[in-house]
DNA sequence: AAGCACTCCAACCGCGAGGCA
DNA sequence: CTGCCTCGCGGTTGGAGTGCT
């Protein structure tokens, strides 16, 4: 009903080609063009099914067909337009020249998935993940994005590394938001609890966008002494795995890139990215949202981003197109539109959400991975 | 050198969309 | 409107290649 009779019950050929079959299909479809790929075979000589020198055309002989590996710049695209359209191979193909949407499919499942697992990247999402495991490899990641962060005072930022730093902060603003649930959700909370914790989560805005900027503290002694199990390991393995990755937490994410985007010709941001930098925390988070939005929060653009939004531009997806409907589908609600760069704006602050609790002075990694371990 | 495990990618499979009678 | 047919897409597989013990 409907479908293409099988190759198997025809006696037709399966399996890899042959020299000779591929120079057949060539000089048929260079003299006669393709037509239609059900007679083609039997035009072309060839014991072969329609679907098998279709495949075999579009994905090896064409002769338009780049070969060889993946560039950086061709990674970074592909990792950016997959973020915009899930596994929408074809789609992605038609913005990489001569690259067919299997060799991209092949190369994402071999290659760029697993190394976005490996740095702590969803690869369906393009989220930080939830789970512990990443948690588990979390001090490596921060070693690792230490190293990184070197990189990324360079003019030309490398998107993977920047993705890569991204995972590291957005681990640390999930830790941080969900102790603070931990902490308000508490059963028996002391007053003092209540009060700090009601205290960080009323500026949790701040504190997302500055976790361990300059002026980071920790909560003061009184806070860890009222929640003894606050930083012991297996109790916040625990109660982590009670606790998803919040949406707030994404929705915030993306609340304040829409502010900081638009600012991108506001010296307020760049002060920020710089200030960022400067303690050694680049403003990842800030970055991690700008490659969401394909733009960059110190007005630069990536290569792979202008082409991810122009491809975004140049055919929307709609979210009525069925071609679009997937659950792996990016929810275009949270992107930024280009063309509305210019609409927000951004500010700096000096604000000190941490407010009544005591300096500490420990503001590096070294006092999350302890966290951590 | 042999055996095993793992990686990579060309090719296949099954499904759905769309055209057409 | 219905059913047949073709095409294109995304997921999966199998085997060649490679590295390790």
């Amino acid at each position: 009903m409907g479908r293409a009779p099988c190759c198997d019950d025809n006696g037709l050929k399966k399996g890899p080609w042959m020299p000779e079959e591929d120079q057949k299909l060539i000089d048929y479809i260079q003299s006669h063009g393709h037509g239609s790929w059900r007679a083609l075979p039997k035009l072309a000589g060839l014991n072969r099914c329609g679907k098998s020198c279709r495949l075999r055309w579009t994905n090896y002989l064409r002769p338009d067909i780049k070969r060889g590996k993946f560039s950086e710049e061709e990674e970074q695209l592909i990792i950016s337009l997959h973020s915009v359209l899930g596994n929408k191979w074809s789609q992605i193909a038609t913005h990489l020249a001569g690259r067919t949407d299997n060799e991209i499919k092949n190369h994402w499942n071999t290659h760029l998935k697993k190394k976005l697992l490996q740095m702590g990247i969803d690869p369906v999402t393009h989220r930080p993940r939830p789970d512990l495991n990443f948690l588990a490899n979390l001090p490596q990641v921060l070693a690792a994005a230490n190293v990184n962060n070197l990189m990324m005072n360079t003019p030309f930022i490398n998107n993977a590394l920047r993705l890569q730093a991204d995972a590291t902060q957005l681990a640390k603003i999930q830790l941080l938001h969900n102790l603070f649930q931990v902490l308000s959700s508490s059963s028996s909370p002391t007053a003092a609890t209540t009060t700090n914790a009601s205290h960080l989560l009323s500026n949790i805005d701040h504190l997302l966008l500055n976790p361990l900027g300059p002026t980071t503290v920790v909560p003061n002694n009184e806070l860890l002494r009222s929640n003894p199990g606050l930083f012991d390991g297996q109790q916040l393995a625990n109660n982590m795995n009670n606790i998803p990755f919040s949406q707030s937490s994404h929705d915030l994410h993306d609340h304040y890139i829409n502010q900081a985007i638009g600012d991108t010709n506001n010296n307020n941001v760049q002060n920020f990215m710089m200030s960022q930098t400067n303690n050694n925390n680049i403003g990842s988070y800030n970055s991690h949202l700008m490659s969401n939005s394909y733009f960059m929060a110190d007005g630069n653009t990536t290569t792979s981003n202008v082409n991810a939004a122009a491809a975004v531009g140049a055919a929307p997806v709609s979210s009525t197109s069925p071609e679009c409907s997937t659950a792996n589908q990016t929810d275009e609600s949270n992107k930024v539109n280009p063309n509305d760069i210019s609409t927000h704006s951004s500010t700096s602050t000096t604000f000190d959400p941490w407010g009544e609790f005591n300096l500490a002075d420990e503001t590096s990694d070294h006092y999350w991975n302890d966290i951590i371990e």
